[in-house]
DNA sequence: ATTGAAATATGTTCGTA
DNA sequence: TACGAACATATTTCAAT
């Protein structure tokens, strides 16, 4: 593992490691070791150093959003009026759970926010009840996802 | 755990337990089970029966894509000709490894797709050289994240 | 950086309530 | 559903290379 003023450099079987880990997160260790050739204690510090180097940055369950009835993912383009403040109006969504993703963004909107929705008429009162009333949204435009077909982390 | 045409319903137990290993997968069932204040046995087998429900659709390292030297994250919204298979594009796409989502939606766009890149140099290669030149891709429009703001899961 | 083995911690199963 | 105790696995540490 080497830096530079770019990157950190992870070699061919830190992406082993990686690429099972990201997979499922409790994997063991062991399994991990004798499928690449090498002894678990040796992954396990190989792992302690990605860690402190900051490449994992931690480890998550994943949660079925349709099977607990929330069917419909959105993203929404915020206008915000030229003399509003961005981090008033990112404050305000942080507190909307429905809120997964927010980014400030090129291009026409400030902002660019995914959301998650039980169903249309949720998505509805969320935009006009929680979203549009934000000081300083001037419009919105939304794009509902009708399918994903892609979802993954980077391919190392 | 009760099931109606909708949702599968998940009680307090049970969105503690998820609350935790959401944030860490490898958290110890032991560590939530003293927290909560029932036994290791009665996580164990809450845990089995959701994802028997497939309310956990498994388990996953996080990456922090930053450090590996992917710094630039852009949202492309992609416009199909009438007359073209979106399905073709969408095999297309997923040959693309800076492809982490895509989304058929509503609205403008036939899809919208998140990617990532190591910089803008690389954004407009990809753009050039693997987007556009899709079969059936007359237009796209890039929205760069100038910065991330929130990221997170569904709240249980 | 890696190893094997020891020590510790954790996960899993099972009989019972 | 939940429990505790017995059992099976996994993680972590460490001295040595």
């Amino acid at each position: 593992m080497k830096i530079n003023s770019l990157a950190i450099e992870i070699d061919g079987i830190d992406k082993e490691i990686l690429r099972d880990l990201m997979e499922d997160a409790r994997k063991p260790i062991l399994q991990i070791a004798n499928k690449i050739g090498i002894s678990g204690a040796a992954i396990h510090q190989r792992l302690r150093k990605l860690e402190e180097a900051g490449v994992i940055s931690g480890s998550k369950f994943v949660i079925n959003n349709k099977v607990l009835g929330y069917k419909t993912m959105a993203f929404v383009g915020i206008y915000l009026d030229k003399a509003s403040s961005n981090s008033d109006a990112v404050r305000e969504l942080k507190k909307i759970p429905e809120v997964l993703e927010c980014h400030y963004t090129t291009g026409n909107w400030s902002i660019l926010v995914k959301i998650i929705c039980r169903d249309n008429e949720h998505l509805m009162q969320l935009l006009n009840k929680k979203i549009q009333p934000i000081d300083g949204v001037s419009r919105t435009e939304t794009f509902i996802s009708l399918e994903q077909q892609i979802e993954r982390q980077i391919q190392l």
